[in-house]
DNA sequence: TTCACGGTGTGAAAAAAATAACGATGACAA
DNA sequence: TTGTCATCGTTATTTTTTTCACACCGTGAA
């Protein structure tokens, strides 16, 4: 189901998405590929490419219907259950990153945190419970944790990362400012301040 | 000077100088492509093509000189005098980005933050000033800012660009999650943890 | 010296991605 | 009805990015 598309258009989607439900709460039922262009600063020519790829189909002359559309992005980009996510690291970024995700991301549940600091361990962050990060191993796969957010300091990324990977993990988004190295099938996805930041520097003088 | 660098090359050559720097200080003296490749997660034709495009160069017998490398990628992607940095929003995440950011970029320097809060406004900020953020358009200019960082919430990120953009500012790293409206000649670099959040779930599960 | 080896720099080829092009379709006006 | 028009779905083309391939170079061994 998933093949085919490339992780650019899987982004693209997903941008998509967030523009439609801005559009869907505020009451809108139909929009054009150039509409959804615009909003997501692509070309509705690649919007409409991306949208055949998963079969979402619009009339020629009202474009997409909002609701329906969502409906076929959704159905492709989430999974049938809510998929559970593992937080490593209840520093102030892991905090903030908890902080943020609730409420806003209904198909992805964070059901355990991991730290290392035996303050955060064996108490409840959230109302979600905080193990010793050495638990991750045994503790992800019995959960069905296939994903986890990595907020460590750079300098233990790489040794988390490993026994993530010993848990069974297919999916990490990752803080620190490192680049980690996993076995295909292991998708990565760094969020990466520092080279973004000196990515704009760099442009923002061009 | 930077014309024919892709932005994908910049984004390698920022993370090529990352590694090179630990390279650096833990003693090491000479590298090959291939092991700056598997450090970065990309392939030595690839190391050797962008180092090319920087007329960074190396020996076939020891490959590159770490330090030379360093001073040529340096001399590349860094600005030749600082860079002034603007930081709007000193919400949670706004004070996480400004920790973060302290003594890790030497060659971008945080100037000025703006918040609308009056609580905020008027103080210093880890020792810097803080205004409200109606005078962006009036100070950016007269400090030589031609960058900013963005920590707003989503539903003011649009109307500050608009004055970040009067102000001249040249490039934008974005926190909020929503796509940005700018002119041509204006870099946004968007760090948009929900989109990669999805996209990891997504792939986490190909 | 002479050869083999492993690496660089770079043009050529391949792959991936974005853009353009175009027939088909349905709404609407005349 | 008939023609026009704007948009969709899809194929074709172009552009961009990555990978391959190989001549050339410096080193070390025989």
């Amino acid at each position: 189901m998933s093949v085919n598309v490339s992780e650019r258009s899987v982004r693209r989607l997903s941008l998509y998405r967030r523009f439609l439900l801005h559009v869907q709460a505020s009451g809108g039922r139909y929009l054009f590929s150039h509409d959804i262009a615009t909003a997501t600063r692509t070309s509705a020519a690649q919007v409409r490419r991306d949208l055949m790829a998963i079969s979402g189909s619009g009339s020629s002359s009202r474009g997409y219907h909002v609701t329906d559309l969502l409906k076929s992005i959704s159905c492709f980009l989430d999974a049938p259950a809510p998929q559970h996510v593992a937080l490593i690291g209840l520093g102030n970024l892991g905090r903030a990153v908890f902080a943020y995700f609730v409420g806003r991301h209904p198909n992805l549940r964070i059901t355990l945190t991991f730290d290392i600091d035996p303050a955060k361990t064996g108490r409840l962050i959230n109302g979600c419970p905080c193990h010793n990060v050495l638990k991750l191993n045994h503790l992800c796969p019995s959960h069905g944790i296939r994903m986890a957010i990595l907020t460590v300091p750079a300098a233990e990324a790489q040794a988390v990362t490993d026994m993530l990977v010993r848990g069974g993990i297919r999916g990490i988004v990752n803080f620190a400012p490192v680049t980690l190295h996993v076995p295909v099938g292991v998708f990565v996805e760094t969020m990466d301040f520092s080279i973004s930041l000196e990515t704009a520097a760099f442009f923002s003088r061009a």
